[in-house]
DNA sequence: TCCTCCCATTAGACCGATTTAATTATACAC
DNA sequence: GTGTATAATTAAATCGGTCTAATGGGAGGA
């Protein structure tokens, strides 16, 4: 299992170490004939390239960290993959940690990444991560962008949704459509999106004069089951609530098989609006009222601000907003008339 | 934003690289006064530790590689999350690709692994994959272990689903509730555990003496939009079929989702058993039934041997599978009285 | 023939940690 | 004081590419 390297090929093709590593990478200082012949032997004794050793001379990986708070959620999945295919294409490679909403996994995660010597890394930040956290990537160097959530107060690049208007917007629709008792379900409470599609809420209820219901949120887990666990407690409140704004697509559906469950139907007894627009939501009974914010942007927009910053970007810290855009569907339905 | 190094740690700390490489490394060799103040040194330098150059020196970068064929399915996310976790604890890094059922991604995947260093590779192979496709890793003497899918007649390493045992089951159990007409819904064609499902519920029908309908199998992307696209279809075969396999839970969803929109209520009209059991399975509107097998077992067993084969484990390929057991729920219902 | 210029090739230092073998210091016995 | 064993430390080679500065060889001009 011995490997080949350089001075293997060398050897056999007749030329020096620094020959063949010039010619595998095709420098123009290599005579075309050599670089063939170089070529072709290293071809015959089933070469590998060894990063590792490159990287180190180079001080340069060729590698990005990618570090997801919460990666069994279908959005953040979607993303990876745009991101993993802009970084494929550049023949870099991802190294992958899903810290789980756990700070000492993230901090654990960027630490490894520092120590691997990733050229950058994306990171969705936990929620209780604070500027000083990131203070190690800060201090190291190392560029970054935050996606999906930022850090208040901490001016960085970042790339996520717009959740206050996205919310915004979907509050007053509801108004719109008659509804007064609306409240806004699940998501892990002080994350930046969470916060600001609260805000969002708000802001509509309060500009039309509407009440905030008691509690006006509930907070769960981002997922089916965190969504359906919230229903009773929903439908316990008096007066009870027509219309809900839920953290994720994944909350909606949850909130609606629960809705179901207790035999009330979303899209005609109750009004429910997600966040994501998942490629199953347009299939659900009803149809899944959302708004829509392409993972796919998101991923590839935070890859390509790296991406920049790593070529040598010196700009400031730059912001960026993904629009989101409501999708009307059948389970965004007027209030019934009593 | 120069980078700390091994030297400056000695210099300021009054004794030799070396002693400094150990004391870090928390070596018996030094006397604990010195390792103590070197540490103390390295610390208030701000040192990270050079992965890249150790892992040139040691030929060991603790790094795993996992290549998964599609992960924007819920069971490969689950699945990686206990990988992860595993690698995790001893301190290694994941580099993650998605192969999204591309040969030519596969392959370039493995190969940048292989450049990479890597130490092992976890992989769930793409349909056309062939030993010779393999044979690099082979060539490499780079332990790999294959999950969720094998490769018929390439004995390796292996961890998966009991699909032929798990699909008989669930056919055998509709059987006994009355159904005739049966059909299995979705699946990459040509994986081995498409296959391995079809050849489970082929077995039962004929075991029964129940001829197959035909087509008895319809094929469809692993997602619930692919379980939605292929309703109508089943529909209009003559005479329909009551029953309905489906490869995997989301397609369960889609296949369930696309029966009611046209007004046929399955747990009622029409019998569905999905496979994986994801959390929400028991949570849809009706419960689906399904063969359960965790991802999380699938996911720590393959890690596991890998790291052992890592450890010098020399043995003759291991293929595990792991039991897939049928959860009864309302989705799965006698066949209604004509 | 000699000199210059240019192109192709190469020697050798370098990246930063690891480890072996050697050296120095320390302890203890005789 | 000498010798031996043991503990602590270190010099220097090493891992495998990369790249700069130097070398060699051939063409062309005078």
């Amino acid at each position: 299992m011995k490997k080949v390297k350089l001075s293997e090929i060398a050897l056999a093709a007749g030329v020096s170490r620094a020959t063949v590593s010039l010619a595998l990478r095709g420098s123009p200082l290599i005579a075309k004939p050599t670089a063939e012949r170089v070529r072709a032997v290293a071809e015959r004794l089933g070469y590998v390239y060894n990063r590792t050793a490159a990287a180190l001379r180079n001080r340069k990986t060729h590698t990005i960290g990618l570090v997801e708070a919460n990666f069994k959620n279908p959005f953040f999945a979607a993303m990876s993959e745009s991101v993993e295919r802009e970084i494929e294409q550049r023949g870099k490679a991802l190294l992958f940690v899903d810290s789980a909403e756990s700070l000492q996994r993230q901090q654990k995660a960027i630490q490894l990444m520092l120590e691997h010597g990733v050229d950058g890394i994306l990171l969705c930040p936990v929620r209780q991560t604070t500027q000083e956290d990131l203070g190690i990537l800060v201090k190291a160097g190392v560029p970054f962008v935050l996606f999906s959530r930022y850090i208040p107060g901490f001016n960085t690049d970042y790339v996520g949704a717009a959740n206050v208007e996205g919310a915004y917007q979907a509050v007053r629709k509801m108004i719109e459509l008659g509804h007064r008792r609306i409240i806004f379900i699940g998501g892990e409470p002080y994350t930046s999106p969470w916060f600001d599609r609260v805000k969002g809420f708000k802001r509509a209820m309060e500009e039309s004069g509407i009440e905030l219901p008691s509690p006006w949120y509930v907070c769960s887990e981002v997922s089916v089951a965190g969504g359906a666990s919230r229903v009773d407690e929903v439908l316990q409140m008096r007066p009870v609530p027509t219309a809900a704004l839920c953290y994720s697509d994944t909350v909606a559906f949850g909130f609606m098989l629960g809705l179901e469950r207790r035999g009330i139907h979303p899209g005609r007894d109750f009004a429910v609006v997600g966040f994501d627009d998942l490629p199953e939501s347009r299939l659900w009974r009803p149809p899944l009222a959302t708004l829509a914010c392409p993972p796919s942007k998101v991923g590839s927009m935070a890859i390509r601000m790296l991406l920049e910053r790593l070529d040598g970007e010196e700009g400031p810290p730059r912001r960026v907003e993904i629009q989101s855009e409501l999708v009307q569907r059948d389970s965004l339905c007027p209030m019934w008339n009593t």
